[in-house]
DNA sequence: CGCTTAATTGACCATAATCAACCAGGGTGG
DNA sequence: CCACCCTGGTTGATTATGGTCAATTAAGCG
């Protein structure tokens, strides 16, 4: 089974109509070296992408250069399926390491919407669980102190890899700089660096790039104030 | 013609059978006091909100009590048109004054996405745009400055508000005390307070508590950084 | 008319930015 | 093979944006 369709059955069954539909609509994989833009900034897409393996980055740039990344993708995930309607993309998405990424062309996409009014709003749901993504990066950004928000980071990306299974036990790849998570997280590398060193001392996670290991989940999430409601993880009917 | 109908067809025409499913939807509206709940955090709602008149506030509680606010909506925005398929709210939404609201009960919503592929698609459109607004807070928060974020919402809010005829020539009525400015950008009241002193004596902005007056919209724009892309205010056939 | 919330201002404090130096590792070219 | 360079990670010193505390005034409301 896809790696889409596995995904997206975490959320809800899919009929045999359905994935039929979903594995005729991607094209072939290709790859995206680290660094390299998959969707660039403002331009217009006629397909949506799947990321299939690596870390992508939905960024901003600024006037002066800098940048803000506002969500980290991972496998599984589409990084622009709202190009479908948006037509323009407020943002670039960056491959965060090397990437395959395939595209599913919004002509076949549109199609699934006139066909199959079940998959569209598992498809929708996908988009709506990254706003809810969003507002959570909000809400830490906005009232929590940096050590927290790296530790919701670190909780999130470890949940939404579990789910793909690309984290187990605890323990994840997580081949994402510094300079990279200062740029999610709206604060320094040098910054960076203190936190991650406080959460080593403090013994929440063992971090030997690019592994990590959460060594104690419970005060992470504590430490966090992390409640996954908002990751959508369980399966109910749509 | 609803309110409704109004604001989606800025982002693409509607068909009659179109405009009748939405005149269908909606129930007779109520009155919800400013600082009450419409939607509560966690809820599992088995309708979804309209705003006719007022302001809302998406917003999440912290373990101390505290709140950020991570959208604010105004008239003609469904609220919680996500909680169709989220099933559980991630969030809350609070009256930021006196509002008048309107349900859209989840079967005559889920009827839509079976009877009306392009509608669906419409309505998909208006979840997509609240999350590029939540991209373009995340990108404030992370990397401007407060005055460059103050700026910012006033921005965005005058152009949602003109889209539904709610301002016009640069003046518009915002009755938003400066702590939920405060709440809704991550800062104190004190320094919103300040920032308001900085915007008016800068000559941005005369703000003669509930209106706010854009003196000068070319640098407001510069001073935010604003770029309009991400509202989606032209109409592009979906 | 007194209670509460909002707005403003001043003094002081803290989180995180900036600047700078240094080291480690990986890739490149002589 | 090795020197070099570039990027990333770490640490220290200094600075700044914005928070907290506090006091005062103004404004809405029973």
């Amino acid at each position: 089974m896809s790696l889409l369709t596995e995904k997206l059955e975490r959320r809800d069954r899919l009929s045999e109509a359905e994935k039929a539909a979903l594995a005729d609509l991607l094209e072939p994989p290709r790859t995206v070296p680290a660094g390299a833009d998959i969707v660039s900034e403002h331009s217009r897409p006629h397909h949506s992408t799947l990321l299939a393996t690596g870390f992508a980055g939905r960024y901003v740039t600024l006037a002066d250069g800098r940048r803000q990344i506002t969500q980290i993708g991972v496998a599984g995930d589409f990084v622009d399926l709202h190009s479908l309607l948006m037509k323009q993309m407020d943002h670039g998405v960056v491959a965060l390491t090397d990437v395959t990424v395939a595209n599913a062309p919004h002509g076949k996409l549109r199609k699934i919407t006139e066909d199959h009014p079940h998959l569209t709003r598992v498809l929708w749901l996908d988009t709506i669980v990254d706003a809810a993504i969003h507002r959570q990066w909000i809400a830490a950004m906005g009232r929590r102190t940096g050590l927290a928000q790296l530790a919701h980071l670190l909780a999130e990306l470890y949940l939404r890899l579990e789910l793909v299974g690309q984290a187990r036990d605890h323990v994840f790849e997580l081949p994402l700089s510094q300079p990279v998570l200062a740029d999610s997280l709206g604060l320094s590398a040098v910054h960076i660096s203190r936190l991650v060193g406080e959460l080593r001392d403090s013994r929440l996670v063992e971090w030997t790039h690019p592994f990590v290991r959460i060594t104690d989940w419970d005060r992470l999430v504590a430490v966090a104030e992390f409640d996954a409601t908002y990751l959508r993880l369980q399966c109910d009917p749509v």
